[in-house]
RNA sequence: GGGCGCAUAGCUCAGUUGGCUAGAGCGCACCCCUGAUAAGGGUGAGGUCCGAGGUUCAAAUCCUCGUGCGCCCA
């Protein structure tokens, strides 16, 4: 206990800093955003990198409602990767945002808070409203989304909705009618008879309610399969729950694959003998419902077998086949479906299919039209049920009937049940000039990453059926289309529907709903069918997916001129199906190119246990909150640990072990600064290369490394493999080795003698690189880190306007890093003897220690004795030559020397200095040099 | 029900073209230090490579069939 032991300290060089170990990021960040949004850093970074090689990621928007949730933050922080990575790469990469700002859900929203008042607006009024709706969400979005650090454009976003972006639409909506993509056709739709509206899936209600069941037999017309040919005629038994759909029927479904039953019965009421066909798994059970016991099967089919045979229909004059579908099933029913493409979505595609008429005898307030049969003129469809079914008693078609109880669809403002009415739609046609194949070639063309993303695309195309375009709804881009008053002929032509997109970009789609009709129609329009020059106003509007899709045309190729096609588009994987293949489509289909080089899709976000998010089940993290708590940097460090190729599992405990590694991370940093003391007195361009030691070369050769994987990681979009990289670099090489050895120099050494000066041009080195390495995933904290670097002429204002760093060949040494392997290996056996003798109680600390290592090749190890003194961190360390011993082993024991009071090294120089008897002779040549 | 994916320590990830006893970091347990201190260091324990068959001298890796989970359809 001598009393000058604290003075001692004072002539240590201890690590002093003004960057704090405490994040607070929850503070900072907000703090840099200021800043950043203050210097107009994106427009310094767009200033700094013009000129230079463009790639540009494509923002996909998002749908402008709600909260931003971790799916969001997943896919924006991705793209905040991409880009800032590639900025840092040298390249020009603008990031411009965009929201989706059209669309049912807004539209609903707004319709049912105005509740009854809503029928008696306008479209204008309606759509102001929705407006306003939609911009509410586009703010709130986008200021968590920069809460995040995604770097952008934010003041000058694309919206659906803005003029420029809606005449885009409009703009391929043209080239498309003008490479004759686009048609009319009818096309089965949700209708409310009570409403007389169109209504969308969202609108519809589920509800339990009552419905006739029949079964009938319709007449075969054409010759049965071999082993059913009979004298007496067959029948196909079909089962329905929709009886009034019967006079659209035009076709009856089997399945290929299932088994069918050709039965001779007898029916108990009429004695009279039937043939008829059916599911051969669901003969008894229809036998039985009219307690039918005489029956045989006369023979078996398959499905297919049927396909193309001729059946009568039961009441009117009409021959139609039998198909093929895979949504047949035997659940119910008698595996035989009546099929109207007119009145349901499967029966439509199936229809398509075949190419059967779409019939629809049904007008807007579900009364059958002149096309029904006349005994059903004028009849309300559901009021029509008991007279066909009548009809069929009495024509001895019917073979049961009885009332089922189901769940069928409502709707949901005035709660009737809905029906399914064919009505005239926009088309655009996949097989009009090949769009399909030409598609499909484009997709070949495109670099799908993960490279499955290939195959899940081009199958939903080469499967697709014509893409319908039109709604029946409010907001949205109108579809430019003049009706005809005298014919009903449509008029929209690529020359009417480009007048119109001048028209929206001067005035805004809006101008559609609010000028009169007579100032709208191009002066000297004529009706192509009959020539008429009246016209009215139609009133669909364009499906979303064709508005997002267009953004290629709004956002790439013009607006924003970021230039065509896009370095990338980068969504989750659903968008195969969503934005990705209608943008695909719409960009072939107007320019015959792939709008994009590089479709990177990442997964979804899950819980702990690998399963959906929902509200439902309560197992949901807000995106909100957590960045509130943990801060942006955690939850991106988060993002960049996981592989966003598969599905991504986050959880409150993930985000805490994450602030664990960012901690880790922050103090690596912290560490790096105190000893540079951040830079004060330190220029790391004065230190001459010559004074490194071998193990601050060998640390400079492990940097390179680490340079060199981060890149490829960046290059190859894999950000877990920076993560990874970096993070266990911190751990390992630096904070428990090689930090851990330099703590002897940095405290001990003279303050600028060339030993200290040496480390501490590591130091910087390392600050320089590691801050610019982490950069786009942490930003903030790396502008934090970048804050403490001198200013100078090479130092750009913020480190997002720095480049990545390079890998020095200077420092790259194969044979060296083959020998520190050696080493290593040699340091780990040290360290595992040291613990035994630690767990002993003999010592506390490695400097305690004596290490004697016994070994055959004493050569090898003779000349790295001081380098394994010093990486081990003991008092010393001697060799022994042992013949014997093929392996080296290790001994220890306790210094005999005493401990220096200033290094707490224990040396034999100890107590030499009449001056300083309780120091080594090295910290007394340092105290005699400073003082 | 169909299409496309995924499955390796508690967690996040490695594991060329099949080839020693399946690795790393974190976490955990125990220990040390108290001059990075709401820090730092060390040692150690953790695996039915989702399951079952198959191919092969040899399978985490290739094939088949399952199971679970996700996305998209129906």
């Amino acid at each position: 206990m001598s009393t000058n032991a604290k003075p001692y300290k004072d002539t240590l060089n201890l690590p002093v800093t003004r960057f704090d170990m405490k994040a607070n990021l929850t503070v900072r960040e907000p703090q840099f955003q200021a800043r950043w949004r203050e210097q107009d850093l994106y427009g310094a970074i767009r200033k700094a990198r013009s000129g230079r090689p463009r790639k540009v990621l494509h923002d996909g928007p998002p749908y402008a409602n709600g909260e931003i949730h971790m799916g969001h933050l997943l896919n924006k922080v991705l793209k905040d990767f991409v880009v800032r990575s590639l900025t840092m790469r040298g390249f020009d990469s603008p990031y411009v945002p965009g929201w989706d700002c059209h669309g049912l859900p807004i539209e609903h929203k707004v319709v049912k808070d105005l509740g009854s008042k809503a029928a008696s607006m306008s479209h204008t009024e309606i759509r102001e409203l929705c407006k306003k709706e939609a911009l509410k969400w586009v703010d709130l979005q986008r200021t968590q989304f920069r809460r995040l650090g995604i770097e952008g454009d934010w003041e000058n976003p694309y919206l659906t909705l803005d003029p420029r972006y809606e005449a885009g639409i409009v703009d391929v909506l043209s080239d498309l009618l003008e490479r004759g993509y686009v048609f009319r056709q009818l096309k089965p739709i949700h209708w409310c008879m009570t409403d007389r509206t169109a209504l969308a899936e969202a609108e519809l209600e589920y509800k339990e309610s009552k419905t006739p069941s029949i079964f009938v037999n319709f007449r075969l017309t054409s010759t049965p399969p071999d082993n059913l040919k009979t004298d007496a005629p067959w029948h196909v038994m079909i089962w329905t729950t929709t009886p009034w759909t019967l006079p659209a029927n035009v076709a009856i479904a089997v399945h290929p694959e299932l088994d069918y039953s050709g039965i001779r019965y007898v029916d108990p009421r009429s004695g009279q003998e039937h043939q008829t066909i059916l599911a051969s798994e669901l003969v008894g059970k229809v036998m039985s419902l009219q307690s039918v016991t005489d029956f045989k099967e006369i023979g078996r089919c398959k499905g297919r077998d049927l396909e193309n045979l001729q059946y009568e229909h039961p009441f009117i004059k009409r021959r139609s086949p039998i198909v093929l579908a895979d949504y047949v099933s035997v659940d119910d029913g008698t595996g035989l479906v009546h099929t109207a493409p007119g009145h349901g979505a499967e029966d439509y595609q199936t229809g398509r299919r075949y190419q059967l008429p779409t019939l629809s005898p049904v007008d807007a307030s579900g009364r059958f039209t002149s096309e029904a049969p006349e005994w059903l003129l004028g009849k309300q469809v559901f009021a029509a049920n008991p007279e066909i079914i009548e009809r069929l008693k009495t024509s001895g078609h019917l073979y049961h009937e009885l009332l089922l109880e189901h769940s069928y669809p409502h709707c949901w403002r005035c709660k009737k049940p809905i029906i399914f009415r064919a009505t005239e739609q926009w088309f655009v046609g996949v097989d009009h000039n090949d769009l399909r194949g030409q598609t499909l070639r484009a997709i070949e063309e495109v670099q799908w990453l993960p490279a499955w993303g290939r195959n899940r695309i081009e199958a939903m195309v080469s499967q697709r059926p014509d893409w319908c375009i039109s709604r029946q709804r409010s907001w949205g881009v109108p579809i430019p289309a003049l009706g005809c008053t005298a014919c009903g002929m449509q008029l929209l032509t690529a020359e009417t529907a480009r007048h119109f997109r001048d028209l929206f970009r001067k005035e805004g789609a809006d101008a559609w709903y609010t000028s009169p009709v007579e100032s709208l129609v191009p002066s000297g329009s004529k009706c192509p069918k009959c020539g008429g020059a009246e016209f009215q106003k139609e009133g669909d509007i364009l499906d979303v997916w064709f508005e997002s899709g267009s953004s290629h045309r709004g956002v790439l190729s013009q607006g924003f001129e970021l230039g065509y096609p896009a370095f990338m588009y980068l969504e989750g994987s659903d968008q195969h199906r969503g934005w990705f293949q209608s943008s695909i489509l719409t960009a072939v289909g107007s320019n015959g190119q792939a709008p994009f080089e590089t479709v990177l899709t990442h997964g979804f976000v899950v819980d702990d246990k690998g399963e959906k998010m929902s509200k439902s089940v309560g197992n949901t993290i807000s995106a909100v909150k957590a960045t509130e708590q943990y801060g942006a940097d955690i939850l991106r460090l988060y993002v960049a640990s996981m592989d966003y190729a598969d599905d991504v599992r986050m959880s409150e405990r993930g985000i805490k072990e994450m602030s664990e590694a960012y901690r880790k991370i922050r103090n690596t940093f912290r560490y790096l600064l105190g000893n540079l003391g951040d830079y004060a007195e330190f220029d790391p361009q004065s230190v001459d290369p010559a004074s490194l030691q071998e193990i601050d070369l060998w640390m400079l050769g492990q940097l390179n490394h680490v340079v060199d994987d981060v890149m490829a990681g960046y290059e190859k979009f894999e950000f877990y493999r920076v993560h990874q990289r970096i993070y266990q670099f911190c751990s390992v090489e630096l904070s428990s080795f090689y930090l851990d050895v330099l703590k002897d120099r940095l405290y001990a050494e003279l303050p600028d003698g060339p030993e200290r000066r040496a480390a501490r041009f590591v130091l910087a080195r390392l600050h320089d690189v590691f801050t610019r390495l982490v950069a786009p995933i942490m930003p903030h904290t790396a502008e934090e880190s970048w804050d403490f670097l001198p200013a100078g002429p090479h130092k750009p204002e913020s480190i997002h306007l720095a480049e990545f760093p390079k890998s020095d060949p200077r420092w790259n040494e194969p044979e060296r890093d083959a020998r520190w392997v050696e080493l290593m290996d040699l340091r780990a056996k040290v360290l595992a003897a040291l613990e035994g003798f630690r767990k002993a109680k003999q010592i506390g600390s490695a400097q305690e220690a004596v290490v004697t290592i016994t070994t055959n090749r004493p050569d090898r190890w003779t000349p790295d004795r001081d380098l394994l003194n010093t990486i081990c961190i003991v008092s010393d360390v001697r060799i022994v030559e042992d013949p014997q011993d093929s392996e080296e082993s290790v001994a220890v024991s306790k210094s005999t020397s005493p401990k220096c009071e200033r290094c707490w090294n224990y040396r034999s120089s100890v107590g030499q200095s009449a001056e300083h008897p309780t120091l080594c002779d090295r910290c007394v040549r340092v105290i005699e040099a400073t003082s």
